[in-house]
DNA sequence: GCTGAGGTCCGCCAGT
DNA sequence: AGACTGGCGGACCTCA
């Protein structure tokens, strides 16, 4: 089953502190069976004291993070010192040092301090609590900082906005991984809407060529600039000079998706973007986000976000407010 | 929801 | 020998 290990530090905020569980936890597979496996563990397996006043007692230590598929790492006083432009805590190195190539990591709120100290997000986009995004990006320039999404993700790394947006990163992940019906059902039981709204765009997924001297990174920032026509993996190929075979290789590895998967969410995105933004009609938006027809749109929009265009931007311009960056802190 | 055409993905393998 | 490239073909996916 899906392990997912949350890092409790010294300091740590008990409310996101309990986020993974809640929203791992509610995941059930068709034979209501438990879809994830979710443990909480401490540096050295000692009790740590909350930010609240109180203690937890963990039952693992970090050599619980060497089983983990996913690591989440909750808000904590852990990221101080970082701030004070100290290394990174050996033990912290030594903590993560022991998650498995293939697991993902994921920070809630000001924990993507220590995922930057770690080096995790140099060259990629991120985000961190709106109150912390200059000097986030002030004390690591290397990171895309975002402070205008809920989270942020790289694909093996994710990082989220202050506090609550730790529930939308839980909920992305588990619709990552078993698809929006079961995610829906999570956000049911725990009583918290399936996706955000908010008047910021609310997820962004993969939004710029991945890592640096990357060989297919100048086709795919192209691509974005074709996206309402239709794109052969073949012309992508040419643009890039490769084979369609290497092309595909190499851009599986580079990005983490395939090309068609890479397509549809970017289209995706634009499409949230048009009906964020503008009046167009469906199928308008459908021809100008690269999907041939509104039905098509209507197909992709559903199963990556479980909705409907038309809810989609019904949701959204209702619940535009101008006070809207508040509502992610 | 079904269907057929065309596109995509990826294991395999030979060539460099 | 090992790494990389690219063609082939079958399974799978997407779209209208």
């Amino acid at each position: 089953m899906h392990q997912v290990v949350v890092l409790a530090l010294d300091g740590v905020i008990p409310f996101e502190l309990g986020i993974p569980s809640r929203i791992f936890g509610a995941a059930r597979g068709p034979a209501e069976e438990p879809l994830y496996r979710v443990v909480t563990a401490t540096l050295d397996g000692a009790p740590v004291m909350t930010e609240a006043g109180f203690s937890i007692t963990a039952q693992h230590g970090s050599d619980a993070l060497a089983e983990a598929d996913t690591v989440v790492i909750p808000p904590s006083r852990a990221h101080e010192p970082v701030k004070e432009r100290l290394p990174l805590d050996p033990s912290i190195v030594a903590a993560f040092g022991r998650i498995p190539p293939g697991a993902r990591i994921a920070s809630i709120c000001t924990a993507s301090y220590l995922l930057a100290a770690a080096g995790l997000l140099d060259g990629r986009p991120a985000t961190t609590h709106w109150r912390e995004s200059e000097n986030f990006q002030r004390l690591f320039p290397r990171v895309a900082v975002d402070a205008n999404v809920l989270f942020v993700d790289n694909g093996s790394v994710l990082t989220s906005a202050g506090v609550a947006s730790g529930v939308d990163l839980c909920l992305h992940l588990v619709r990552r991984d078993h698809g929006s019906d079961v995610a829906n059902q999570v956000a049911r039981r725990c009583v918290v809407p399936p996706w955000r709204d908010g008047g910021q765009a609310q997820f962004i997924e993969r939004p710029v060529p991945g890592p640096v001297g990357a060989t297919t990174a100048a086709t795919r920032a192209w691509a974005l600039e074709q996206l309402h026509r239709p794109l052969t993996l073949a012309e992508l190929a040419a643009h890039a000079g490769m084979s369609v075979r290497t092309f595909t290789r190499r851009f599986r590895e580079e990005t983490g998706v395939t090309l068609g998967q890479w397509l549809t969410g970017q289209r995706v995105a634009l499409a949230c973007r048009l009906l964020e933004t503008s009046d167009l009609a469906i199928d308008h938006v459908a021809d100008r986000a690269g999907f041939g027809t509104a039905g098509s749109l209507r197909h992709h929009l559903r199963h990556s976000l479980g909705v409907s265009p038309a809810h989609y931007r019904r949701t959204f311009r209702t619940s535009r407010t101008p006070t809207a960056t508040a509502i992610t802190a």
